[in-house]
RNA sequence: AGGGAUAUGGUGUAAUGGCAGCACAACAGAUUUUGGAUCUGUUUGUCUAGGUUCGAAUCCUAGUAUCCCUGCCA
């Protein structure tokens, strides 16, 4: 995992002890099946922990008997150990602790923290208010300690309906964050959970239940995705008001959604539903159960997931970054063999009937053995040979099969294949020449006469071939993308940020109509079947051997239809294809990166941006007589419109001494202190900054040493000009101080002397910084680019 | 509308006041018995406007755009 702020907060939190060591928990609901966007969020989860030597858990979600059950829990599971993480003895469920989270709301309404309220659905959605408006509470809301408990203990006991009642907690009606009045802890639901059957009818909120997990679990750093950000303010208040310590803490992760892809649960249910593809595992889908079958490799996820990279916005990831996951792992793990998959015969004149000549090929390309760390190379069993011993051998006979692709009639221009009368290499063979063509009465051709040369002949392409009275007949699976564009969730067919959830697999309202558009997207080539031969070497293969058919792609047998005497080969990925590429263009299609249309570029200058300046701020009669004030003393015009708008500012600003010194300290009130200030972090007052503005203005200091004093000392309540006196900090202004400092820093980095001399103008900025910190920010920054750029000259 | 979050090439991600880097994509060339792979090179970027500073992607101010929240889902 690449350094984000996750593991910048995980460092932070170990380095100063706060916990012994971290842990983690993966939280899915188990409510459908893992997809790739699940592999982002697991990935953050346990390789965290793992790479903290922390531990990490897999936690099931199942609060909502409704939605959860086994069968998805255990393919969850099996798809993650596919992926590799093992969690040991720490896998947990929700439902494990219902008796515990009982007893913690129990325990939250005897501190009268929480009650039981009894207004309907839709009359609690009534008066929890709007943004613009607060909430008004609930006639129940203030219910005894007592009537809450009896009505809380009689919710358990099953006296009421669905609906009836729920547990809230009580917090803040009027707070404008929604998540904040009074978020419901428990409901009422008759309904048999998967695991805990019908012992239950009241089910906890996840509001309520997943920070009393964590808790309970020990997590230390719980992470979810960015719409849970408000929910962070009731994860506080639980841990805070039921006093966990040490106690887990929430952070949110932007997600990442993946092109030409959709994860939404119930829209890959209406893929299955109408057929559009063979099931949960049909090799189109996203989910880990069809990649697998697809037969992409647990070590290309990981690669992906690892490349995306953390931080908080949420992003739509290219999938070429998946595609080069998928082939960079396969391109080294899959032996070459020859396949074709569209058949044209060819018949060998120069070779007599009944004659075959037996080739010994190998299996791997010369830089895949070149770059072999251990110098060997894999067979198809996996096991590692020598070089010169992987190889199979390959049948010639008099007649052949070549792609029908790799003939053409009336050849393109740059066509490096085969032509009548034109020639070239069967890969392996030799040189082949086509000297006569029958067609078939709609012009097709049927079979190709050709010669076999001897000697050296040359020819500029090469092609795959099988022998025919030897080959394996097979059928091929060929998919592309499921989707046309790379946004089909998007209401045209420019859109690029599909909606996609790392995270939580039923956030989808399941009662809202479910919108078919993304099936206009349909891809309908996503899945083309041919019928075609392979070389008769991998009929020894393991059944799980990834194959690259050579220019075709990888492919393995398809781990569900494939029999022993039927054989069914799926195409994992195509290999590049520039030949393709440069034949739609020629036929003037756009290449298929011109077709993203650009999005309307963030920040790009709008319709109002345009024309318009911004305009100055308003300002209230009194402000603008304050603005006046503040400008006479010597402050900015900018600095006092910022001032007279910001209280705290304004009272810092009231102590400083009303002398020269006025516009720099209020100068520094705005640019430096603003944030300290207004979180109260600022002990010293603005009498004291006089005498460093003074120090500043007479030169004995410089700008640097100035700031950097006034933070140390805004942090420690120490008088700036104290600071300066016992340290020294007085501005360098010898000449051949700063001479021997800027020597040394040449001498110590002639390369970068070279470029600079070289043309490379920014490196300026890289040396006066290494002066800076040699001097401690208290070189003269005039004296020091004089100096350096003698010195440099 | 109120609250919250975010903004770096085509895409994703680094740079924690000092060289705007890396990966994918694209393009060009080299190489190649895979139009693959590999190698070299090139194009493209700090949302906008002000301010602080010798120096700003980074700090300050204002604006713009996008996303999230107002389920008894998670």
């Amino acid at each position: 995992m690449t350094p984000n702020f996750i593991t910048e907060i995980v460092e932070r939190d170990l380095h100063s002890g706060k916990y012994p060591a971290v842990v983690t928990r993966f939280p899915p609901e188990p409510s459908g099946y893992a997809h790739l966007g699940h592999v982002f969020a697991s990935f953050l989860d346990f390789q965290t922990a793992a790479q903290y030597g922390g531990r990490y858990h897999l936690r099931m979600d199942d609060t909502n008997p409704e939605l959860a059950t086994q069968e998805y829990v255990d393919a969850i599971a099996d798809d993650l150990r596919w992926l590799g993480w093992d969690w040991g003895e720490n896998f947990y469920s929700a439902s494990d602790n219902f008796e515990k989270y009982y007893a913690y709301a129990e325990q939250l309404i005897r501190l009268g923290k929480a009650y039981v309220d009894s207004v309907s659905g839709d009359e609690m959605a009534r008066l929890r208010g709007d943004a613009g408006t607060p909430g008004t509470p609930s006639p129940f809301r203030d219910r005894s300690v007592e009537e809450n408990l009896d009505l809380f203990r009689r919710m358990r006991a099953g006296e009421f309906a669905d609906g009836a009642h729920v547990l809230r907690a009580k917090i803040d009606l009027a707070s404008p964050n929604m998540k904040l009045r009074d978020p419901v802890l428990y409901r009422i639901l008759h309904a048999s959970h998967y695991r805990a059957g019908d012992n239950w009818c009241i089910y906890p909120m996840y509001d309520f239940q997943h920070p009393l997990q964590d808790a309970l679990e020990g997590v230390t750093h719980s992470m979810c995705s960015l719409e849970f950000v408000d929910n962070r303010a009731i994860y506080d208040w639980l841990m805070e008001t039921l006093g966990f310590s040490p106690r887990p803490h929430q952070y949110e992760f932007g997600r990442r959604s993946l092109e030409y892809t959709v994860v939404s649960k119930r829209k890959l249910r209406k893929l299955v539903q109408e057929g559009v593809v063979t099931g949960w595992d049909d090799p189109r889908m996203p989910t880990l159960r069809a990649q697998r079958r697809l037969g992409v490799t647990p070590e290309a996820v990981l690669a992906f997931a690892a490349q995306i990279g953390v931080n908080r916005t949420n992003r739509t990831v290219d999938i070429s970054v998946y595609e080069n996951a998928v082939r960079d792992d396969l391109n080294h793990r899959a032996p070459r063999v020859m396949a074709v998959l569209d058949p044209v015969r060819v018949v060998i004149g120069n070779l007599p009937e009944g004659e075959t000549r037996t080739l010994s090929l190998p299996y791997w390309p010369h830089d895949v053995i070149r770059d072999s760390p251990d110098g060997r190379v894999a067979l198809p069993t996996g096991e590692r040979v020598p070089p010169e011993q992987a190889v199979r051998e390959v049948p010639l006979g008099r007649e052949l099969y070549i792609e029908r692709e790799d003939f053409s009639l009336d050849p393109p221009k740059g066509y490096k294949r085969l032509t009548r009368g034109g020639t070239v290499r069967l890969r392996g063979a030799g040189i082949l020449r086509a000297d006569e063509v029958e067609t078939d009465a709609a012009g097709n051709v049927t079979t190709i006469h050709a010669t076999l040369l001897e000697g050296d002949a040359k020819a500029a392409g090469v092609i795959h071939w099988v022998s025919a009275a030897h080959a394996l007949p097979a059928e091929f699976r060929l998919y592309d993308r499921l989707f046309r564009v790379p946004n089909p969730e998007g209401d045209n067919p420019d859109d690029i940020a599909p909606d996609f959830d790392p995270e939580r697999m039923s956030h989808e309202n399941e009662a809202a109509p479910l919108d078919a558009g993304f099936l206009r997207y349909l891809n309908p080539h996503s899945l083309r079947v041919t019928r075609g031969f392979v070389e008769p070497s991998v009929a020894s293969g393991p059944a799980q051997t990834r194959y690259q058919f050579e220019r075709q792609g990888y492919f393995w047998r398809d781990p569900v239809d494939s029999r022993e005497d039927a054989l069914v080969f799926g195409r994992i990925i195509t290999l590049k294809d520039t030949w393709a590429k440069e034949t739609q263009k020629a036929e003037g299609r756009a290449p298929q990166a011109a077709q993203k249309a650009g999005k309307p570029q963030p920040g790009a200058p709008g319709p109002q941006a345009a024309g318009s300046r911004p305009q100055a701020l308003l300002l209230t009669p009194e402000q603008e007589a304050e603005v006046a004030r503040l400008t006479a003393l010597g402050a900015s015009a900018g600095d006092a419109r910022t001032l007279v708008r910001d209280a705290q500012l304004l009272a810092f600003l009231g102590g400083a001494v009303q002398d020269g010194t006025f516009g720099q300290v209020a100068s520094w009130t705005v640019n430096d202190l603003a944030a300290a200030l207004r979180s109260g972090e600022v002990g010293v007052g603005a009498a004291d900054l006089a005498p460093l503005a003074t120090l500043l203005a007479s030169g004995q200091i410089t700008t640097r040493v100035a700031r950097d004093t006034l933070a140390r000392a805004a942090a420690s309540g120490e008088a700036p000009a104290r600071i300066i006196e016992r340290e020294g900090l007085t501005t360098v202004t010898d000449s051949a101080e700063l001479e021997r400092v800027i020597r040394e820093i040449l001498a110590a980095n002639p390369d970068k002397v070279e470029a600079y001399r070289g043309g490379k103008a920014g490196l300026m900025g890289f040396f006066t910084g290494q002066v800076m910190r040699a001097t401690g920010g208290q070189a003269d920054p005039k004296l020091v680019a004089q100096k350096l750029t003698e010195a440099l000259a």
